[in-house]
DNA sequence: ATCGGCTCGCGCAA
DNA sequence: TGCGCGAAGCCGAT
């Protein structure tokens, strides 16, 4: 270990690597601890490639944390079912690696409290994921304070690392211009795909003061049963989704994909009817399938190397990847839409408020405050999906039974929140609560790019000055019905009575 | 069916 | 200083 210089010598590019704490690494101690709280999955995974190295280099056994509280904001069936599913996936995984994994899922609010500090007591120092967004900073930094050991958070949220540029862009267009000139370097410094193959590793005691205290998640919750997930004190009102979460379910999401949508992708994005796009962002929020992967599975399908790729970083949204019109469209959305988000709140604190969206978007709507709204619903209303808007209620209820929102719809569904609210402010906050509520992949950055892009961010003002949304781009529900593909949307999601209404 | 104007700010060329 | 251009829009003119 004497010689191995963690910075230069790593397998993990530096600028993924974060020391949270200025604590010492301790050499002696009988384990490696990752504490994985984002990058949920047992490959391309920056933070597990690096907590194998420490283990390699210091020769110890790895421990794998993989913990779900449940007085975290928005926690409910809905949300720990998906991370449990992909718990068992993980369990499974690392069974077969010889490597100790530890799914801890709290029984009651605070339970979980010590036991990061009781797993760090003996080892030489804790690995965990760094996300920027939601409590997730906050309690790593709390975290880094606590623990008596070296704490390092380790970047594994997309093909750029978070710290690629030094600041936020406001514009997709400037960091597609980013992305075009560093894909390639970054690209070949990617992530293990098969970390866990060929690993010999001596097996992790666990003290029986964790294994007493704070049992490890019971064969019932990882096996789904729902009486399990009912004794939990989350939020009940937030029913499961019909579709598992996991590594499994989100290999099997990306190979339809890639094999049965991603060809028609771009003629048929658009359109709610056509099934077209990818299913795959609940599994990159939580950390169950990486863009590294899903690239990989693209290039195999289009028979691409980064050779292929254009040598003009100009910002233009097509030739540069070189692929075929649909793939490059997917690119788009995946590198530059999906991780400009990250960049975002990668520096800005204040990623989600009026008050983070750009000048003239809050001065045009502060300007238009005072307008007569055609119709001002409340939050329960709205969440109820109870309008005048036939489309704007199939959306919601997309939203109450699937999780997500068709792409185009969100745009869509976002626009109506905003004039059918009191304030932009207060239309702001609504459509945030509802979106973390029930969205799968709420709570996440790509989840704010898309709400606050409806109120002007990454985006430009659009003449004419309108009611209510002065110079924002304004979108309405009669031109959606005549541009879109959406009968049977509205007869799945229409306006008849469900279980849950 | 397609086109320009609506309207703002940024980077870049000059 | 001017020019070109940008997530998905809308509307009226041709």
């Amino acid at each position: 270990m004497a010689r191995f210089n963690a910075v230069t010598d790593s397998v993990v590019p530096a600028v993924r690597v974060r020391a949270v704490n200025q604590r010492a690494l301790r050499a002696n101690a009988k384990y490696v601890l990752y504490w994985m709280i984002a990058a949920r999955r047992t490959h391309d995974n920056y933070a597990l490639d690096r907590a194998l190295e420490y283990a390699k280099r210091l020769q110890k056994p790895l421990v794998v944390l993989e913990a779900l509280r449940v007085a975290y904001p928005y926690a409910s069936d809905r949300f720990h079912r998906f991370v449990i599913d992909g718990m068992a996936d993980n369990a499974e995984a690392f069974q077969k690696a010889g490597i100790t994994y530890y799914p801890y899922v709290e029984p009651e609010a605070g339970a979980g409290s010590g036991l990061l500090e009781a797993l760090a007591k003996d080892a030489a120092l804790v690995i965990t994921d760094d996300f920027p967004c939601f409590f997730l900073p906050r309690m790593v930094a709390a975290a880094g304070k606590k623990l008596p050991v070296l704490l390092e958070a380790v970047d594994s949220n997309g093909v750029l690392p978070i710290r690629a540029l030094d600041k936020a862009c406001f514009r997709a267009f400037d960091f597609r211009r980013a992305v075009q000139k560093t894909f390639a370097e970054h690209w070949a410094e990617r992530p293990a795909s098969a970390p866990l193959s060929r690993l010999s590793m001596s097996k992790a005691t666990l003290s029986r003061e964790v294994r007493e205290r704070w049992p490890s998640a019971s064969a019932d919750l990882l096996g789904g049963k729902p009486e399990a997930l009912a004794a939990l004190p989350i939020d009940h009102g937030v029913p499961v989704l019909s579709y598992r979460g996991g590594l499994r379910a989100a290999r099997s999401t990306l190979t339809q994909f890639l094999d049965k949508k991603l060809e028609r992708y771009e003629e048929d994005r658009n359109h709610p009817d056509k099934a077209a796009t990818s299913g795959l962002s609940p599994y990159l929020h939580f950390g169950h399938l990486s863009a590294h992967r899903i690239i990989a599975g693209i290039a195999e399908r289009e028979d691409w190397t980064p050779e292929a790729l254009g040598t003009r970083a100009r910002g233009e949204r097509t030739g540069f990847w070189n692929m075929r019109p649909s793939a490059e469209a997917f690119m788009d959305q995946l590198l530059v839409w999906r991780e400009v988000g990250l960049n975002y709140c990668a520096f800005n604190r204040d990623y989600s408020s009026f008050a983070s969206l750009p000048t003239w978007s809050q001065k045009t709507l502060t300007e238009h405050k005072t307008d007569a709204r055609p119709k001002l619903y409340t939050r329960a209303e709205l969440e109820a999906a109870r309008t005048y808007d036939p489309i704007w209620n199939a959306a919601q209820r997309e939203l109450l039974r699937e999780g997500r929102i068709h792409n185009y719809l969100r745009m869509l569904w976002g626009k109506k929140i905003l004039e059918w609210s009191k304030t932009p402010e207060h239309a702001l906050q609504t459509t945030i609560y509802l979106n973390d509520r029930y969205a799968v992949d709420g709570r996440d950055p790509n989840s704010y790019s898309g709400i606050l892009w409806c109120f002007g961010r990454y985006d430009r003002a659009w003449g004419p000055v309108r009611p209510i949304f002065g110079t924002i781009r304004y979108m309405s529900s009669e031109n959606t019905e005549k541009k879109l593909w959406l009968a049977q949307y509205l007869a799945r999601y229409g306006d008849q009575p469900t279980l849950l209404e």
